[in-house]
DNA sequence: ATTGTGTAGATGCGCGTGCAACGTCCTAAG
DNA sequence: CTTAGGACGTTGCACGCGCATCTACACAAT
């Protein structure tokens, strides 16, 4: 693929369009596969293990509902509805915040814990075997920086 | 960001796995926006907006329905909804497969295609202004050469 | 203390989606 | 011609999500 240098703004070629389609074609189809993966191991959607894991790498596995819902893009009400469903298979407990009366904790339970260690060897080998096994290096590096741009609110 | 060259395979570290993460998080906040805009200003959904492009793309303005819905990523249960609530807005309509008595046709009407008109200049100022303005031109090449490895089905 | 403004989280509701099942139609094997 | 197996599109159903709204609480100004 060529593409013509139409850097100067205002128009768009039809190479460029062609790049942010495939980005989204590719996008989606690794990230349906990765979901299809966790359901059929480990009975687990993929906001479901972002949860988990979020909560696993937060200090005494511990998140704010609100918080929480930012770094999984889901909105208030739909984390409300997730915790209910992890917190009915015991996999997160919801607890009260003593700071401030209006705050709730999302922790990570023991059984949380441990599903979530049983399943990242799946997630991983599909990241792996989807998506950074097919990118040498310097790929991967150029990607990150490329990365960084797009989204300057990342950590 | 540094990576580290574990590119022997089996493990990831976690460099890696960020970038991952910030693919996720940067496609998913882009569609959202974009998505957003297309909605305010134009009352159409990206999928619906989707339809209407690829419908436009092809000859005779018209695609059987499966071949439509592997185009955008949606189940064939998926597709028929929304050809019902684009055809109930007079955007598009189901046309007779003569050559087989089971297929259908979408077939944009001229409402459809105006539609889209209008929507499209939205839909790329969204692309240029997150997307491709960020990124210089070797950068969009080397994001095209990566997509064709991570995506070689797309045409 | 009181009042007003803002924030945290939960709930009612509607929407869009996928899966499984169904009817219809095609096509090849006998 | 008949029949079996598949393909196409639609429908019933349940699920997950976001928006608007609500309650409870925090905090600052007076």
């Amino acid at each position: 693929m060529t593409l013509t240098a139409s850097e100067s703004r205002g128009t768009i070629s039809s190479e460029e369009l062609v790049v942010w389609r495939m980005l989204q074609r590719a996008q989606v189809r690794i990230t349906r596969l990765l979901e299809a993966d966790l359901l059929v191991e480990h009975d687990l959607a993929l906001a479901s293990y972002d949860v988990l894991t979020q909560l696993s790498e937060s200090p005494d596995r511990r998140l704010r509902m609100n918080d929480l819902a930012e770094r999984v893009l889901l909105s208030r009400s739909g984390l409300t509805r997730l915790i209910d469903r992890l917190q009915r298979d015991g996999l997160v407990e919801r607890e009260a915040c003593t700071s401030d009366a209006r705050g709730l904790f999302a922790v990570l339970t023991d059984a949380g814990a441990l599903r979530l260690a049983e399943a990242t060897p799946t997630y991983l080998r599909g990241i792996r075997d989807r998506f950074l096994d097919v990118l040498d290096g310097d790929e991967l590096r150029q990607c990150a920086s490329m990365l960084t741009k797009l989204f300057p609110e990342a950590e």
